[in-house]
DNA sequence: CGCGTTTGACCAGCGC
DNA sequence: GCGCTGGTCAAACGCG
């Protein structure tokens, strides 16, 4: 264990230390290979919010904005001390005001992950300046210990989708049956949260089928409703809607449980019209012109369809080896869902959260397919790994870590990192 | 033909 | 209890 910490801690440094370079290089929007040296430098974006929506246990403090001096270590240190062994081993969940239990926090897509690139926080702060996306996950963990986070408060728009956040009592929420009830308790959904840029909206390895549109109070932006298309039965849902704050971001919104394996690669594309160039011939009358949201559509039909802009992924390079993924999966399940629930972490306060609100494990038992990914020593490594062994060409070639990820999807036939599903949600 | 998107309507949760 | 809002349904339509 002490090794394990050792490592993450080391692993965090790096991060610390080349995120701030990274930072420094590059301050345009680039690809999020172009963004990071290696995935370390990549966790410093995860940034879990808090349910108040201010500090975040989980939060990763923004290394990158960080001065580099010594004293960073002793900071990161004392930062990230208490999750520290979550990366190792995957007990925590149980107890949370433990400091060394925090759970180990498990990203639902690898898509998010991957397409974090910068701090939310400097996203905020920089809206325009800092193109990559930053991810901002708000796992659903209540933290006893209050991490010295500079989390701002996400963009406004967010708050919506933010406010869930956290503490969620119970990590487990309690769920009452599974009842295909399509309509839950807002307030005990849980719900994982990220930001990322229009360019990322593609990496969700996912396939997702869009079933409604709504316009959202407070924000000139509708939000779109995504299901897994994947399995018929999948309860995976994820809501996309674009930042007020910075247009070019988008907040993306998981919620339920994936009933399935991830798809190995991409099924055909039929039907699909995401891909296509908006045609001047398109409904004119198609409210979605209206919003500016439109704009940003591109190739997409769909208006937010800019987020999953291929219904269906394929996972080509993960980033992480699929089985992996898998190990993960299940050492979610095994560990943090207890309770039932993989996607969270613990949490003991049921909060309301509001629109995010977690609930994905109300309808699904305990099937936690998502494919969540918890930071633990295997993880790491696996980081470890591809930047050893891809050293300029991996992650960065990386179909899922680039622009060109977006455009394999897109185009369709990539195949990704997460995988896509099928069946139709209706 | 199969699958995805669009979009209006319906329904339930939530606040007042 | 009522109204607002968000989430989902499902028919119609488009595309490959």
């Amino acid at each position: 264990m002490a090794e394990d910490q050792d490592w993450d801690l080391y692993a965090v440094v790096r991060s610390c230390t080349s995120a701030a370079a990274a930072t420094n290089r590059n301050s345009s929007s680039s690809t999020i290979s172009e963004n990071f040296e290696s995935p370390f430098e990549r966790l410093d974006s995860l940034t879990f919010d808090d349910d108040d929506g201010e500090s975040s246990p989980f939060s990763f403090p923004n290394l990158a904005s960080q001065p580099r001096n010594n004293s960073c270590l002793q900071e990161l240190q004392d930062s990230y001390k208490p999750f520290l062994p979550s990366f190792t081993t995957s007990t925590g969940l149980q107890d949370k005001n433990s400091s060394n239990n925090i759970p180990s926090f498990s990203i639902s897509d690898f898509g998010v992950i991957l397409s974090g690139q910068n701090q939310p926080q400097l996203a905020q702060q920089q809206p325009l300046t800092t193109p990559s996306t930053s991810v901002a996950i708000s796992p659903w963990f209540n933290n006893s210990q209050k991490q010295p986070q500079h989390v701002q408060q996400q963009q406004n728009q967010g708050r919506q989708l933010h406010q869930q956040g956290t503490s969620t009592s119970s990590l487990f929420p309690l769920r009452t049956t599974l009842s295909q009830t399509p309509r839950k308790k807002k307030s005990n959904q849980k719900r994982l949260i990220s930001h990322v840029t229009a360019e990322n909206l593609s990496n969700d390895v996912w396939a997702w089928r869009k079933y409604g549109q709504k316009p959202i109070k407070g924000s000139p932006y509708p939000r779109n409703y995504y299901r897994c298309s994947s399995s018929k039965g999948c309860a995976a849902r994820k809501q996309v809607e674009r930042s007020n704050t910075d247009p070019n971001m988008f907040i993306v919104c998981y919620t339920g449980d994936h009933t399935h394996p991830r798809p190995t690669h991409r099924n055909s594309l039929a039907g699909s019209t995401r891909n296509k160039v908006q045609q001047p011939s398109q409904k004119p009358e198609n409210k979605e012109s209206e919003h500016p949201i439109s704009a940003d559509r591109g190739p997409c039909s769909s208006p937010l369809s800019a987020t999953s802009l291929s219904p269906r992924t394929t996972l080509s390079a993960p980033i992480y080896n699929i089985e992996a993924v898998g190990n993960e999966q299940e050492s979610i399940k095994t560990h943090n869902l207890e309770g039932g629930h993989g996607l969270m972490g613990s949490d003991d306060h049921e909060d309301d959260v509001d629109d995010c609100d977690n609930d994905i494990n109300e309808d699904y038992d305990d099937d936690l397919l998502i494919p969540n990914m918890a930071l633990n020593e295997d993880l790491i490594k696996g980081f470890q790994e591809l930047v050893s062994g891809n050293e300029g060409g991996g992650l960065s070639n990386s179909p899922a870590f680039g622009d060109d990820f977006s455009s394999s999807v897109v185009g369709g036939s990539a195949s990704t990192a997460a995988g896509a599903t099928g069946g139709r949600g209706c």
